[in-house]
DNA sequence: CAGGTTACGTA
DNA sequence: CGTACGTAACCTGA
């Protein structure tokens, strides 16, 4: 697509200007600062607020040009006549500074322009701009906190004026701004200067109030007037005018806005464009601005299509008895796209729709619930073929529709959101059309509709919806055709980096593994499960009833705000540690609260809270069991920025193991009818096996090798005693090193965990890493790499970008230190079990075993067994997960089998 | 009612 | 003032 020049005459432009200062500034004090921050500490109520303002405007107001305008610094011209300018200004909290850098990126974003002159206010630019703009014909609108700005209001000039916050803006057109200050807007500089402007630091005439000033100003016409005839106005009032009549002068001189700048643009300047996608997405992902990402989308959609345009596809609905031609005809030899409509989720889905793109251009699309049994063989037969590459984006879920309907898809040369996810792993979202913007420069048509269910109530509709499934299906079909560019795109991305293996090895097909094990999902025992849930649920109530009682009334137990109240306020507890809302309850306090205070209220309250989470989680979990008596999670492949998978529907990935009553909720994990047992295997120590490797240290590698218990061993390593005069005190102590280490713990960490003193916590670690220096060389290096190439890499080459390793801002970097640390050992054990889950998948395919995969718990797989097997399944187990990797040291393995999970722990 | 906050479970 | 996640209840402001 080719823009041309509009014959259409231009509607009458619309100017708006911000006084970016001002806004952010008002932004600041009316956000709480405590409430605006990134999780890397960077505050962001003044961008938030800004940013809100700025798209409510625009989409509200629809202007055809923006400008934002900054002061520079306090040295203006104003500071020059009259140095007490501004001067009882304090200056701008730290919290604020950083931010206006900020709001400044995000108007880059989204291409608006800011302009700043060396020795004028932002006022001053605005001026200018406004009345050249106005001369033009413009309608100009002006969002400015500063009352100065009223002087510009004409009947083509509007000052949006912050009433409340920043997004309750009042329209000051010359009959409000009259109504309110109640002179005319060109006479509002006439009436400050007398009143004064305190926030300027320019002092108004005692007893002159904006009463007394207009009416001066209504009898007189203007200041120059009013001061001419300063001799006849009677009262106190009238003297002290003239005791201050120069003060005044200055005033006026002071707050007349420059309206005459030299500047560099015009209003042809400030023409509107598209924001830029990628920047904004980028920014607002490191702002953590969520949902004004979502106000954006929703109210200033990207109009233009990019220069190079759209994808261009022919294509329909495939009558009866065409798939075979259009397969032989399109998808032959080159990558074909592929877009499943439909629902999936919990190991299983519903297939609607089938749509197909060739890079030929041509595309189609099925109904698979009208498809003709041979139609319907032609195209189950093409989607098995090996032979025919595809291309997808998120294949796992429309695979378990596919396999739900009997069908299978092979072949899939790539999945454009793990190639996505691999190139920039903590990218939140890989929305298709984003990534076509991003990487392919090109703009996807709108987002597919879902298709509405067809359901007995809604017959009335019918048609609507078939309309509306048709438009999913064409969208389908651009975004199969979308795919295969970038399908193309990613891989060469990848392979351009060396990574190329980590998708077509790795993760495409690990998603076919993990969609096996969500399909398989593990057996419950319900009617044990519902037990516990009882039993919790009476130990819940006594627990609060016994707290009600120690306290004489009742509170809800579960609201850290009332129990803030009860615990600091009417038992005068002494104050915990502070969040950002009050003092913190976590269980870590109350627990020091209880061994200082004794208080029985405490003891109730943990108690409560123990059992409420336990009764929860298994309420969650029986909420979760489907139809066949198992539980079906659903893992992510691509959110955890290192590499590791993630559990959600339920989150079968943090069941409780570390308390008895919680431990009682993996025994209603049990093995399936038709399965012999469960097999779970776990890594032991991986992390540090994996620090041990990669650093090279002789001792560690050493203390590995022994085979003996790994934290005793670096225990009389440090301590320098035999291991077994190793006390269990040294041996915690060691432990939570060892375990620390991995997280860029600090010594502060390691004493809070130990409750042991910070001194001594240092010289913990300052041994241990006397006695494993190669430990500490290695983790500096990790981040010392990390700083030069941005980015940190794992075992197999996974890569994380840290670009806030080079930040100004001491909690960004060195928060960003900690993952440099922390995403490589992480990552690099993801790697391994990845690895693993891959060879014991093959393993039990090419054996014609039976026996399956369930469950991966980021260094543990849980199996099941099936009848005969479990020995030849744990030999195959130990086997592939010991030899994932080849490294310096063992991968020790410890197995345990059982009936259920818990039993199967060891 | 959505969204943020707090608390807490796992590796 | 230790990394990586997901879930749920509560609370607040639009």
């Amino acid at each position: 697509m080719t823009s041309t020049e509009s014959t259409v005459p231009a509607k009458r432009p619309r100017l708006l200007l911000i006084d970016g200062h001002s806004v952010a500034y008002r932004a600041f004090f009316a956000l709480p600062v405590e409430n605006f921050a990134t999780h890397t500490g960077q505050h962001t109520n003044a961008v938030f607020g800004f940013t809100s303002m700025l798209i409510n405007v625009l989409r509200d107001e629809q202007p055809t040009h923006v400008a934002v305008a900054f002061d520079v610094s306090r040295q203006t011209f104003r500071s020059e006549l009259y140095p007490e300018y501004k001067a009882n200004r304090s200056t701008s909290p730290d919290e604020f500074k950083g931010q206006v850098q900020l709001i400044k990126e995000v108007l880059d974003a989204l291409r608006i322009p800011h302009l700043e002159l060396e020795g004028y206010e932002a006022d001053d630019i605005i001026a200018t701009l406004a009345t050249n703009a106005a001369a033009d014909g413009a309608e100009v609108l002006i969002a400015s906190g500063d009352r100065d700005a009223m002087q510009l209001v004409t009947d083509q000039v509007t000052v949006l004026y912050p009433r409340k916050g920043v997004s309750d803006l009042a329209r000051m057109t010359p009959q409000a701004v009259t109504e309110k200050y109640l002179v005319a807007p060109e006479r509002y500089p006439d009436l400050a200067a007398l009143v004064g402007e305190s926030s300027d630091n320019l002092p108004g005439v005692p007893k002159v109030g904006p009463k007394t000033a207009a009416k001066w100003l209504g009898e007189y016409g203007d200041l120059d007037t009013v001061l001419a005839h300063a001799e006849q106005i009677k009262g106190v009032a009238g003297q002290n005018l003239r005791d201050m009549i120069d003060s005044v002068r200055l005033n006026r001189q002071l707050n007349a806005a420059v309206r005459d700048l030299q500047l560099p643009v015009g209003l042809s300047d400030l023409q509107r464009h598209d924001w830029d996608r990628e920047a904004t997405h980028t920014l607002f992902d490191a702002l953590e601005f969520r949902v004004l990402r979502d106000r954006l989308l929703e109210s200033l959609p990207n109009e233009e299509a990019e220069p190079e345009g759209g994808f261009e596809l022919t294509g329909a609905k495939l009558a009866e008895g065409e798939l075979a031609d259009w397969l032989a005809a399109h998808a032959t030899t080159d990558r074909a796209g592929i877009e499943f409509v439909g629902t999936w989720g919990g190991g299983t889905g519903d297939l609607q729709v089938v749509a197909l793109a060739s890079a030929d251009g041509a595309g189609a699309w099925v109904d698979v619930t009208e498809l003709s049994p041979a139609d319907d063989r032609v195209l189950a037969d093409w989607l098995a073929d090996e032979s025919r590459a595809k291309a997808m984006h998120g294949a796992k879920g429309p695979l378990l529709a596919v396999w739900a309907r009997g069908w299978d898809v092979r072949g899939i040369a790539s999945d454009t959101q793990l190639a996505a996810y691999l190139l920039k792993p903590d990218q939140r979202t890989f929305d298709l059309a984003d990534l076509v913007v991003r990487h392919l420069k090109r703009e996807l048509a709108v987002d597919t509709p879902t298709i509405v269910a067809e359901s007995d109530q809604d017959t009335l509709f019918a048609e609507e919806e078939t309309s509306a499934s048709d438009a999913a299906a064409e969208a389908a079909m651009i975004r199969a055709r979308a795919i295969i560019d970038l399908s193309l795109a990613l891989d060469a991305e990848l392979e351009a980096r060396n990574n190329l293996h980590l998708l077509t090895d790795v993760e495409l097909p690990l998603e076919r593994t993990l969609a096996v094990m969500e399909q398989a999902g593990i057996a419950v025992d319900t009617g044990y499960l519902e037990g516990l849930e009882s039993e919790f649920d009476t130990a819940v109530r006594e627990a609060a009833q016994r707290a009600y009682d120690v306290l004489g009334k009742e509170v809800n137990l579960g609201s850290p705000k009332q129990l803030q109240v009860v615990l600091f306020d009417e038992l005068q507890m002494p104050k915990t540690k502070r969040t950002r809302t009050g003092w913190t309850t976590d269980a870590d306090a109350l627990q020091q609260l209880y061994a200082k205070t004794e208080h029985p209220f405490l003891a109730h309250l943990l108690a409560h809270r123990d059992q409420i989470r336990l009764r929860q989680t298994v309420e969650g979990l029986l909420k979760s069991v489907a139809d066949d008596g198992r539980i079906h999670t659903t893992y992510l492949q691509t959110i955890a920025a290192t590499g590791r998978l993630s559990s959600t529907d339920p989150n079968l990935q943090n069941i409780p193991i570390r308390t008895e009553d919680g431990r009682r909720i993996r025994k209603a994990f049990v093995v399936g009818e038709g399965y012999e047992t469960l097999l779970t295997a776990d890594y032991s120590q991986i992390e540090m096996r994996i620090m041990a490797d990669a650093s090279g240290d002789a001792d560690l590698i050493q203390a590995f090798r022994s085979g003996e218990d790994f934290h005793t061993v670096t225990a009389a390593k440090v301590f320098d005693i035999a291991p077994e005069q190793v006390g269990t005190a040294e041996r915690a102590k060691i432990k939570a090193m060892n375990y620390g280490l991995a997280y860029g713990l600090s010594a502060y960490g390691l004493s809070q965990q130990l409750k042991i003193d910070t001194s001594e916590a240092k010289a913990l670690m300052e041994e241990y890493f006397e006695r494993f220096g190669g430990v500490r060389d290695y983790l500096q290096s990790l981040v010392a790499g990390a700083r030069r190439t941005e980015y940190t890499e794992t075992l197999l080459g996974r890569r994380r970008y840290l670009p806030d390793l080079m930040s100004s801002n001491r909690q960004r970097r060195e928060m960003a230190e900690r993952m440099a640390l922390n995403a490589p050992i992480q990552g690099s054990a993801a790697d391994i079990i990845k690895l693993a889950m891959l060879d014991v998948e093959r393993a039990l395919t090419e054996q014609g075993m039976r026996s399956r995969m369930l469950l991966q718990v980021h260094d543990e797989l849980v199996f099941e067994a099936a009848p005969g097997e479990s020995d030849a399944l744990e030999a195959l187990v130990r086997e592939k997960m010991g030899n994932a990797v080849d490294l310096q040291v063992p991968l020790d393995v410890s197995v345990g089998r059982g009936r259920s999970w818990h039993d199967a722990a060891h």
